[in-house]
DNA sequence: CATCGACCCTGCGGGC
DNA sequence: TGCCCGCAGGGTCGAT
């Protein structure tokens, strides 16, 4: 379930271990642990150094030293993990990278395999380099690129729930089912709403909850670190104790005291405060008929 | 083109 | 105790 603040957490973890490193192997221990799709071989990146480990939304990436990139997605479960070379392997390891590290090596690691790596070309878009399958993807809320009318229009302009469009990576990248729930909590608006029926000022307010709710994640997410042992575990960062929609189900708002709504959405779930979060804005008395 | 919904996958917990 | 089913969900792709 890594979102932004998540994945974030793992960029910098990982930073911190494989910067200057050379990629002197990469092992492949499961079928599905490369993404479909890709064209390039994902062993074409052994011999390379990383310069850095970049990010857009849910995504991430080692930059190299050539036309290449190595990009993860950590999907539902995934995890990067830098761990000693003689531990036991976990049971669902995907990917073993060898730097040449006599003790410490990384291990991609994924129960539901909804997660992969990949060796992506390098694209140039608006004068940066982006992966071949990041390039569809939009800004997130934290990157220089990210342009707050223009992400607002693309929502204003779309006729679908506004969670929706929180979701789609298109429109703006990095979050999912939990702070688009979370975020919609604070900024108090329906799931449901129709995008097209917020208006700037709303929408401009769900912006800044998107923001709050994950700046305010990364920075406990940010804390759990250690130079020896760099456990970049994807979900470690989410702090239940903080959340205020998601799981919350028949459990009091934190604002109001109305129990807090469960609804089926797409194939998961939405949470939600009926009192707080009104379908509409203004509620009239129901017409009596009959 | 825009939107919707099925699908990929595994582990877990509830119901019986 | 053990089986079955639903649920968790990010992204992609085919259908409408």
């Amino acid at each position: 379930m890594p979102e932004l603040p998540e994945v974030e957490t793992v960029r910098r973890g990982l930073a911190l271990y494989v910067t200057g490193k050379r990629i002197k192997r990469l092992e492949i221990l499961h079928p599905r642990a490369t993404r479909s799709g890709s064209t390039i071989s994902l062993k074409s990146v052994e011999g390379a150094r990383i310069t850095d480990v970049a990010r857009r939304g849910k995504f991430l990436w080692f930059v190299l030293d050539r036309e290449l990139a190595l990009v993860g997605h950590l999907g539902m479960s995934g995890q990067m993990l830098i761990v000693p070379k003689n531990s036991e392997l976990e049971r669902h390891t995907r990917i073993r990278i060898d730097f040449g590290d006599k003790k410490l090596e990384l291990r991609f690691i994924d129960q539901r395999t909804f997660g992969w790596m990949s060796a992506e070309p390098l694209r140039k878009q608006d004068e940066k380099y982006l992966p071949e399958c990041c390039a569809h993807i939009a800004p997130d809320i934290f990157s220089e690129e990210f342009d707050k009318a223009r992400v607002i229009g693309e929502i204003k302009r779309r006729k679908i729930e506004i969670k929706k469009a929180l979701l789609n990576q298109e429109i703006m990248s990095g979050v999912g089912n939990i702070y688009a729930d979370e975020a919609l909590w604070y900024a108090k608006v329906h799931p449901e709403r129709l995008s097209s029926s917020l208006s700037e000022s709303e929408l401009a307010e769900i912006l800044r909850a998107v923001k709050k709710v994950m700046k305010s994640a990364l920075k406990q997410g940010g804390t759990s670190f250690d130079d020896l042992y760099i456990n970049v575990n994807g979900e470690s960062g989410y702090f239940e104790v903080s959340l205020r929609a998601y799981g919350r189900e028949d459990e009091p708002c934190r604002r109001c005291g109305a129990l807090i709504r469960r609804i089926n959405f797409a194939n998961r779930s939405s949470h939600f405060c009926p009192v707080c979060q009104r379908a509409r804005k203004s509620r009239k008395p129901a017409k009596k008929r009959g």
